[in-house]
DNA sequence: CGGCAGGTGCGGA
DNA sequence: TCCGCACCTGCC
C-alpha cells in the first residue's frame, strides 16, 4: 500500500521527545509495544491494515498464556481509548482548518490525535524522569528502572522491557532507587507508586472526572508539577483545551511559529499567547499540538538554526 | 572546573 | 498568588 495512503504512520511517539526507550521499537509499518495490562505482560504489535478513508489498525497480542475473549475484548476498549481512536477530528478541521499556520499541518498530519500508548502511572513516571534534566539522562533512568523493575519479554523476534506493577516501586524505597542515579526524582517515584499502590488514585475512576478534578487529583502527587499535568491533560486524558503552562523553552519555540520572531529579539509574554491561542477556542490545545508537531517534521529535511540551538540532547 | 538542564516543593514576601 | 531557592547527576 502507497503510505501517502496511510492515515496512521504509527509512529507513536512525538517527533520530538522520543523517549524511546527499552518498552517500544519501530520500524516502517510495524510498531512493537509492550503493556502491563490487567496483571498480564503482553507484547503487541501494531500494524496499519486500512486506508485514509477506511482507517483500520490491526493488533497482534503476544502472551505467555491463553487469554480468554472478554480480556480481548477490554483489551481492545483500552486500546482503542489510549490512542483515541475513536475520536472525531471532522469538527476540529472544519473550525480552524483555514487557519494559515494550521491548513499545512493539517494536511500533513491528517488524522492526528493525542493519545498515549502508555497507563497514567507509566506515563507519570515518563514524566518524573524528564525533570530538570535533558533527554538522554532522561532515556538512561528509564532504562535503569526497567532493567532492575522491569520484565524482559521476547515476542515477535524482538526483547523489549514491559513496565513493573506500581507496589514493586513503592517498596523499593527511595535509597534503593537512588543507587540507580535518578538523583532526587527517586522520592517522587516512590510517593506516586505508593498513591497507585494503595489505590489513592485510579486511572479509570479519573477519566469519568472533569478537567478540574482530574488537574487537582494530579496536582496532589507528589513531584507532579504544571508542566506534568499539561502533558498528562493532553496525551493520556485527551482534554485537548487543555492550555495553562508554558514551560521557557516551549515559549521560545512559539515566539517564532506563532508570531514570527526572534525570541533574543523579543520574547513573545505567555500571557500573550495564550490570549492568542484564545482565537482557536476549544481546539486551542490541539491547533497547537499540530502546529508543534509541524515545526519537528520539518527540521527533519530542512535546516532551521534558531530550533537547533533550543535542542538538547 | 562551574554552570545548567523539556520541573517541582517549599518557605517567605 | 508570586517569587527565589535547593536539588541528583552528567555533560558542555
Amino acid at each position: 500500500m502507497p503510505s501517502g495512503d496511510k492515515i496512521l504512520e504509527l509512529d507513536g511517539a512525538n517527533m520530538d521527545i522520543d523517549l524511546t526507550s527499552g518498552d517500544t521499537e519501530w520500524e516502517p509499518g510495524r510498531r512493537r509495544q509492550t503493556m502491563l495490562w490487567k496483571g498480564e505482560r503482553l507484547g503487541l504489535t501494531y500494524e496499519n491494515a486500512g486506508t485514509k478513508s477506511r482507517p483500520k489498525v490491526r493488533v497482534g497480542v503476544f502472551s505467555g498464556k491463553k487469554l480468554p475473549p472478554d480480556f480481548i475484548d477490554e483489551l481492545r476498549k483500552e486500546i482503542v481509548w489510549r490512542f483515541n481512536l475513536d475520536m472525531d477530528l471532522s469538527a476540529f478541521y472544519k473550525d480552524v482548518g483555514n487557519d494559515p499556520i494550521l491548513k499545512p499541518a493539517i494536511r500533513r498530519f491528517y488524522g492526528l490525535r493525542p493519545m498515549s500508548p502508555n497507563s497514567l502511572y507509566e506515563y507519570l513516571i515518563i514524566d518524573i524522569v524528564l525533570q530538570n534534566t535533558v533527554v538522554r539522562r532522561s532515556v538512561s533512568m528509564l532504562q535503569s528502572l526497567f532493567e532492575h523493575y522491569g520484565t524482559l519479554l521476547e515476542y515477535d523476534n524482538k526483547r523489549l522491557w514491559c513496565y513493573w506493577e506500581p507496589a514493586v516501586l513503592a517498596e523499593a524505597g527511595e535509597q534503593e532507587l537512588r543507587d540507580l542515579k535518578v538523583g532526587y526524582r527517586a522520592k517522587s517515584l516512590v510517593r506516586v507508586s505508593e498513591s497507585f499502590a494503595e489505590g489513592r488514585i485510579n486511572e479509570f475512576d479519573l477519566r469519568q472526572k472533569s478537567a478540574k478534578e482530574q488537574e487537582e487529583a494530579l496536582l496532589s502527587l507528589y513531584g507532579i508539577g504544571p508542566a506534568s499535568v499539561g502533558y498528562i491533560m493532553f496525551d493520556a486524558l485527551h482534554r485537548f483545551d487543555y492550555m495553562k503552562n508554558i514551560s521557557p523553552w516551549e515559549q521560545k519555540i512559539y515566539t517564532h511559529i506563532f508570531f514570527k520572531m526572534d525570541h533574543e529579539k523579543h520574547l513573545v509574554p505567555v500571557s500573550k499567547m495564550l490570549k492568542r491561542f484564545e482565537r482557536w477556542g476549544r481546539w486551542k490545545g490541539l491547533a497547537v499540538n499540530y502546529a508543534w508537531e509541524n515545526i519537528w517534521w520539518k527540521r527533519r529535511n530542512e535546516r532551521i538554526p534558531w530550533l537547533e540551538k533550543e535542542i538538547r540532547l
